[in-house]
DNA sequence: GCAGTGATCATA
DNA sequence: ATGATCACTGCC
């Protein structure tokens, strides 16, 4: 994508100003966090270099009564970090290959998160993990610049109708839970720059 | 359409 | 210890 040297000059003094989303972003319901992590920005440390890539699609988790969450089977090993503090990251092996990243929100003791299943050019839970080398690792840390792994608001906005619903994706088993439109998706030719 | 892949959890 | 399941992807 070509761009003018002035409007190439913006976008870094954008990227400069963009700031790391905290814990009071997080500790909302589910369903608030996942709608507003849509045009936030996906980044990843590694070495040196930061990989970056703006979110365009989630879906929400709710709590033990959703059924399509991991939640409602209990406190468990594997579900422990939903049970902990907004802004942590929850990373989980599925089908023995891929790593699905999820941001853990709502308050301490509501065990609720949010899969990011697309950001940037990468469509798909798994492909975006792969490609930003995102493993279990991570799972329990802290969305921040810390853990090599944060998301950050750099001014990007979109058209309200520019956001879909639908139903998640994967769930069928969760009976009339899966038929709840908790999937938020942006068309990236929708996302701007302010 | 469906195989691959292995952690996780319930059952025993 | 064993077996079922799985918030997916890629190849048929």
């Amino acid at each position: 994508m070509r761009e003018t040297p002035s409007k190439s000059a913006s976008v870094r003094r954008a990227a400069a100003r963009g700031f790391v989303l905290d814990r009071t972003f997080y500790a909302r319901p589910a369903l608030v966090v996942a709608r507003h992590l849509l045009g936030k920005v996906l980044v990843r440390r590694i070495g040196g270099r930061e990989l970056t890539a703006p979110i365009i699609e989630t879906e929400a988790y709710l709590g033990p009564h959703d059924l399509a969450s991991h939640a409602s089977k209990g406190r468990t090993p594997r579900t422990e970090v939903m049970f902990g503090p907004a802004g942590c990251w929850y990373v989980y092996l599925i089908y023995g290959i891929h790593w699905m990243l999820n941001v853990v929100t709502n308050d301490v003791d509501h065990p609720a998160a949010v899969l990011i299943r697309g950001a940037g050019e990468w469509t798909g839970p798994a492909r975006l993990t792969k490609a930003m080398s995102i493993d279990k690792s991570l799972n329990g840390a802290e969305a921040a610049r810390s853990s090599g792994l944060w998301i950050e608001d750099r001014g990007i906005k979109m058209a309200r109708g520019a956001i879909q619903r639908t139903p998640r994706i994967g769930v069928d088993y969760a009976g009339h839970w899966a038929a709840r439109p908790y999937r938020f998706v942006v068309d990236a030719a929708d996302l701007r720059e302010v």
